[in-house]
DNA sequence: CTGTTAGCGCATTCAA
DNA sequence: TTGAATGCGCTAACAG
């Protein structure tokens, strides 16, 4: 009932074999041109789509790629599938999309998933891009993939992202620029992403390089509620020498956070400023702006989609890729509080 | 190279036949303990996971659901979206994802990309759930599919969403009984979004029961930069007697017109309050709080999976099914100011 | 309990 | 230029 019409189907209208269908739908081998037209006329009057399945069947390769994501609730990440979604329509390929919700364990299970629907190859953000057996495994298989927001240091590893330590430093560098000397780095969770990690060592460069002292980082389940994240900061942020500024590892952690100080009765950026990363867009509705850093995040997909395609033409080269980035300002960071 | 490993592979290797692979694997069939033993050991070894494309040529049926959109960089899309595809996770099936970025001619593009990978459901937002040839055409083939979000009126359709008139209504009788007596309703574009038509009959309801009259709707899109929302709204508030009640049709919408409210130099919800729809989460972060419709946007998506799976099992409705909603306040709206 | 085989939709080789 | 035949990986009907 669902799709009943098939390339017999058109054959027989068209009083042909499957063979001329099959050439004349692909260009492949020569047809005469009244047979063609007939061919043509019976698919179009039939509706005839061929059957992706039986294509892929006889290829082993289907036009379709895998998306991993963490989560698709996170602004940073859905933009880059609406990238990597528009570049592989374009070239007409489509999406299996899943989500890990953070789970390393469950980046082994989803990638199986894709696997066994035979994709042609996957674009992917994973906890660590360095040590990681799921991309061995698909390594070892041969199975083309590009990284998108991962950093690999170690591995030799395809990948869009754009340089977190830099980013980290100049960040950090705004705010000590603004005369801020207790910053705090507030970090959703390191075990699940590399950038948290990269951005805070680039934020304790900088703190160095400008002769102050980087606090003990802040880690916390970003995901958590706003209660979670009040009670966390009420003991660091409640205490004389308190930090006048915070950097946090993303934008969804940041305005969290930004709320949370609020309800804690501190005002920002006139208490305390405080800047994310990743610039979402929401960053820019949102009064005051966030201070973030921008980074093209539709981009990256698009251009992991790219070079995904050449990976999987052969001529492709498995190197980490830097796109640029920007400081963005905003209305959440200001010149320091005078000390009190 | 990438998956030479087939079922002829593991039957070689456990020294039995094709057919008790499959056995064993699909658990169909009697099999003495020994050979299953020995078949488990083989795909234990060869790490073998049966290809989802020859099953699926087998069957005429994937394991698939086909997901249609407006846009992923949409919060409240994105969250639906992952309702679905943990639902859809839970019971052995992965999402194909494509957006119509608010054409409705992809619509019926991404539809017929969809059924030509043999999807075994749909789960779709669309711009007009009535007057829709790409769903007409999905019941004439038979292929089951629940809307979301879209609330078909005269089509007997299957679809999960909130009762967006008496959304609309609810909200406006919130501003009403704070004192506000002009109130502008701000739209996307109907013709992308039945949505925001339908809350814009409930708002109307709402004025008229209350002896207001509605304003003209201004309707405009979404999607713009703060400078198109500014140059549209400047003509409206800037005059006297202008509206002191805003509602947004959506809660994207509804931001980016806070900050273009603010931009031009009214207080939000000093002199103009604002609501918006959707509750997106974000909403909860801003300050001052968004107020809006709570819709539970992720269990909509789950939702629609379980409805799907009910319609191609057979015994599921082609209805219209609302889940509840509610108002959640928030700090952009305020007791109406005093005349001036 | 297990093996053989047909056939799903398609691309492709080999003949004609 | 076209058709017949094969086989991709798998499930299911049938034989044994």
């Amino acid at each position: 009932m669902a799709r009943p019409v098939t390339i017999r189907t058109v054959a027989t209208r068209a009083g042909c074999s499957i063979a001329t269908v099959s050439r004349v739908m692909n260009g492949t081998g020569p047809t005469s041109a009244e047979v063609e037209a007939r061919v043509r006329a019976a698919v179009s009057e039939l509706a005839f789509r061929p059957s992706e399945i039986g294509r892929a069947l006889k290829s082993l390769r289907t036009r379709t790629l895998g998306v991993v994501i963490p989560s698709l609730t996170n602004p940073v990440f859905a933009s880059s599938v609406a990238g990597i979604e528009a570049q592989a329509r374009a070239r007409g390929h489509v999406l299996l999309v899943t989500a890990t919700d953070y789970d390393p364990a469950r980046e082994r299970e989803v990638v199986e998933t894709l696997i066994a629907q035979s994709v042609a190859g996957l674009v992917l953000t994973v906890a660590d891009p360095d040590d990681n057996p799921t991309l061995d495994h698909l390594d070892a298989g041969g199975i083309p993939y590009v990284l998108v927001y991962n950093e690999p240091k170690r591995a030799v590893r395809a990948a869009v992202t754009v340089d977190n330590e830099a980013a980290g430093a100049t960040l950090t560098q705004a705010l000590v620029a603004l005369g801020h000397t207790r910053i705090l780095f507030v970090a959703g969770r390191f075990a699940t992403s590399d950038r948290s990690r990269l951005r805070h060592q680039g934020y304790r460069a900088a703190m160095q390089a400008a002769g102050l002292a980087p606090s003990p980082v802040l880690e916390l389940d970003y995901l958590g509620d706003a209660d979670a994240h009040r009670s966390a900061l009420a003991g660091l942020l409640g205490a004389p020498g308190r930090p006048t500024a915070l950097v946090c590892s993303n934008d969804l952690l940041a305005l969290s956070i930004t709320a949370a100080v609020r309800d804690m009765g501190l005002a920002v950026p006139g208490d305390v400023s405080i800047a994310g990363f990743d610039g979402i867009s929401i960053g820019r509705l949102v009064s005051p702006a966030l201070c973030t850093i921008d980074q093209p995040t539709r981009r990256m997909g698009e251009r992991a989609v790219e070079r995904l395609f050449d990976l999987m033409d052969g001529h492709g080269a498995r190197a980490v890729e830097h796109l640029p980035f920007h400081l963005r300002p905003g209305g959440t960071i200001a010149v320091a509080p005078s000390p009190s």
